[in-house]
DNA sequence: AGCACGCCGACT
DNA sequence: GTCGGCGTGCTC
């Protein structure tokens, strides 16, 4: 008998398509199908199965075929796909289709026939590593995470060292440890917030379950393997999964605990296409499957922490580090304006730099800053260099020789005079990692420096190898920005000299402080993993700044996440800000910035219910971007389902306004 | 998003 | 006379 299927598709359209069968055997749902949409061929996925169709008859297409060789995704997959959709306000196919792997969407299956062979080779198994013994905290932590009946919410909070990994490879195990013969073994989901994470930690893995397929699952994978692993996640056999925030929507059968590492890291938010927060899917999709979820970090985000206030998340605190006698590095804040820097760089940072060199110890400097200068200057006329295509500057970048724009691919050579005055005498304002590492070579010249940074890490690969070369002590002086400031730990690192963090301080968007303290949190965490060795320096974190009574610093200074917390709680509840209230951004682009603001004009009064704020219409703090104008709509509501439903009727609306540009809506926006 | 159709400017 | 520009409309 002749059934109808209803299919998702990758497309923008916010609609799912009928589509004809006639075959014997009737599809199951959540099975993928090959169907012709238009011209072409696409693979959807069946979300359901009628007898009848709203579309007339005649209008429909039979589908092509099934991918009966591919064990259907579970309801659960396609309800966690569907609140996605929903919620961010994207159509169901672009979210369900685009977090499969292209092989199983491709036209042909060779590739994906070949994965699933390749899949039924048995695991070999090794020696498990054992598990050290725990703190009486980290004890307390486990003991909460497998006693949780059902859907369970905590936050695992601790400073860098204090052996987080070792809680969740512990609840990991009772909780694998619970498998039943008969029964498919449980499946543990570990998500972190970068690609260059996991190698650390699959080790970590593979070595304490070494007869369990830990798959990994990231943007960076060969589409074979991608393939491989998804599919391994899919049919049960892998019983890890460690991935970055496109893992959450992997197909998880068996799911039973998830784990968001550095739950307040940026990175879980997807920041185009689906603009979906990785740890608060993970939430959902929780509390939809009844199982719990850790999220770690030793600053949280302030949604997550007063989460813990208001009772919804439990807070389970390691205040130790776990190694006997490694302490927390002691802060220092280097007032700017007392010690004079020479090129950047304080006495006071000098000095101890060449104090580590003499001990032969290993010392980090963070500089969030690439290139060797942020803008180069005329002095004569005042000429800067901007770049022709955004508003931003083009960064020196003088190995290269190069002027590079860092938003848009703009490179030109650097100009030998001014291009309005003709005067020869330009100038590098400002600095980055290049000349830090320039100039810390003439005050140090055996000291062996190394730079990472994007910049100097361009080759697949090369920073691995670059953190290898520290970690096999062959670096004495190390420069980075944000790259070097997460997951390694550096064992005979003693001190981290923060260059310039002030800028953060006075930023127009309210997370910035957040976001700083956490970075510097983090970067800090580098120094002094390892006990302090006889006659060695204790470990240090100096900080450069013009404003070391600033609370953030005081806060920092004391290691003291919880008060920083509170003021900043505080703060954002008396200024009516997230997470006491609920926001959305539209956001335009265009040739000139008055169509957009003009667009955003006419959205803003199409009819709004009392309980939405409309902000006006500003320009993005980077108004222009490879050519293009841009400004932003913010909108805000005390109601998170009444934002929801205001947002529902309100794109339905946006999409019939003509002329017609680019724009796009992001829900929970974290960069404003 | 693709992909087609459709109606106006500078080229062999 | 046609190649091709991107505006508008459609996809079960």
């Amino acid at each position: 008998m002749e059934r109808i299927l209803q299919i998702a598709l990758d497309t923008p359209l916010d609609r799912v398509f009928d589509y004809r069968w006639s075959g014997d055997e009737i599809p199951r749902l959540g099975q993928f199908a090959s169907v012709e949409f238009g011209r072409r061929e696409m693979v959807g996925l069946i979300v359901a199965i009628k007898q009848d169709s709203d579309v007339p008859l005649d209008k429909l297409k039979p589908v092509i075929a099934v991918r009966s060789q591919l064990t259907e995704v579970s309801p659960e997959w396609i309800a966690l796909c569907a609140f996605a959709a929903d919620y961010y306000q994207r159509p169901l196919g672009e979210v369900a289709l685009p977090s499969v792997p292209k092989n199983i969407r491709a036209a042909k299956t060779t590739a994906l026939d070949k994965a699933l062979k390749k899949l039924s080779v048995p695991i070999k198994a090794g020696e498990a590593s054992n598990p050290p013994p725990l703190n009486p905290e980290q004890q307390t932590a486990v003991d909460h995470i497998v006693a949780a009946q059902g859907f369970d919410t905590s936050l695992l909070y601790g400073v860098t060292g204090s052996g987080k990994t070792e809680v969740y490879l512990q609840a990991a195990a009772q909780i694998l440890a619970r498998a039943v013969p008969s029964a498919p073994a449980p499946q543990i989901l570990i998500l972190v917030p970068e690609i260059n994470l996991t190698p650390q930690l699959q080790g970590h893995l593979q070595a304490r379950f070494p007869d369990l397929f830990v798959a990994t699952l990231h943007s960076g994978m060969a589409e074979g393997e991608r393939t491989l692993h998804w599919l391994a996640a899919h049919s049960g056999k892998a019983s890890l999964i460690l991935g970055t925030r496109l893992a959450i929507l992997a197909s998880l059968p068996q799911l039973k605990l998830i784990i968001v590492d550095e739950e307040h890291d940026p990175s879980y938010k997807q920041q185009e296409g689906l603009r979906y927060s990785a740890r608060d899917l993970a939430i959902w999709r929780a509390r939809q499957l009844n199982i719990p979820v850790v999220l770690g970090s030793a600053t949280p985000s302030l949604e997550s922490w007063q989460h813990t206030i208001s009772g919804r998340y439990t807070k389970l605190s390691l205040p130790n580090r776990a190694v006997d006698a490694a302490v927390l590095p002691t802060m220092r804040l280097i007032d700017l304006a007392k010690d004079k820097p020479q090129e950047g760089l304080t006495f006071s940072l000098i000095s101890a730099l060449k104090e580590r060199l003499e001990k032969g110890e290993q010392s980090l400097l963070y500089l969030n800053r690439r290139g060797y200068a942020p803008v180069i200057a005329c002095d004569a006329c005042g000429w800067m260099s901007n770049c022709t295509r955004c508003s931003a500057f083009l960064v020196l970048h003088k190995n290269e020789h190069k002027l590079r724009c860092h938003h848009c691919s703009l490179e030109i050579r650097i100009p030998k005079s001014c291009p309005t005055c003709g005067n020869v005498d330009i100038q590098p304002l400002g600095r980055g990692t290049q000349r830090i590492e320039e100039h810390l070579q003439t005050i140090f010249p055996d000291a062996r420096i190394r730079r990472i940074d994007a910049d100097s890490t361009r080759l697949k690969g090369s920073a691995q190898a670059a953190f290898d070369t520290v970690h096999r002590g062959e670096v004495d002086i190390l420069i980075g920005t944000q790259m070097v400031a997460k997951g390694h730990d550096f064992k005979n690192l003693t001190l981290v000299g923060v260059i310039n963090p002030d800028t953060a301080l006075f930023s127009q968007d309210y997370r910035a402080g957040e976001r700083l303290f956490a970075q510097l949190m983090q970067v800090s965490g580098r120094a002094g993993r390892a006990a302090q060795k006889e006659g060695g320096s204790a470990s240090e974190v100096l900080i450069q700044t013009r404003y070391p009574q600033h609370a953030l610093y005081q806060a920092l200074k004391k290691h003291d996440y919880p008060r920083f917390a509170k003021e900043c709680l505080l703060e954002r509840q008396q200024a009516a800000l997230p997470p006491f209230i609920y926001q959305a951004l539209l956001r335009a682009e265009a040739k000139e910035l008055s169509i957009a603001i003009a667009f955003l004009k006419q959205a803003a009064e199409l009819n709004v219910p009392e309980h939405i704020t409309m902000h006006d219409p500003i320009p993005m703090t980077l108004m222009k971007m490879a050519n293009s104008e841009r400004a932003q709509l913010l909108i805000e509501s005390h109601s998170r389902p009444g934002l929801q439903a205001f947002l529902k009727e309100w794109l339905h609306q946006l999409r019939q306004i003509k002329p017609r540009i680019n724009w796009s809506l992001e829900v929970d926006p974290v960069d404003i």
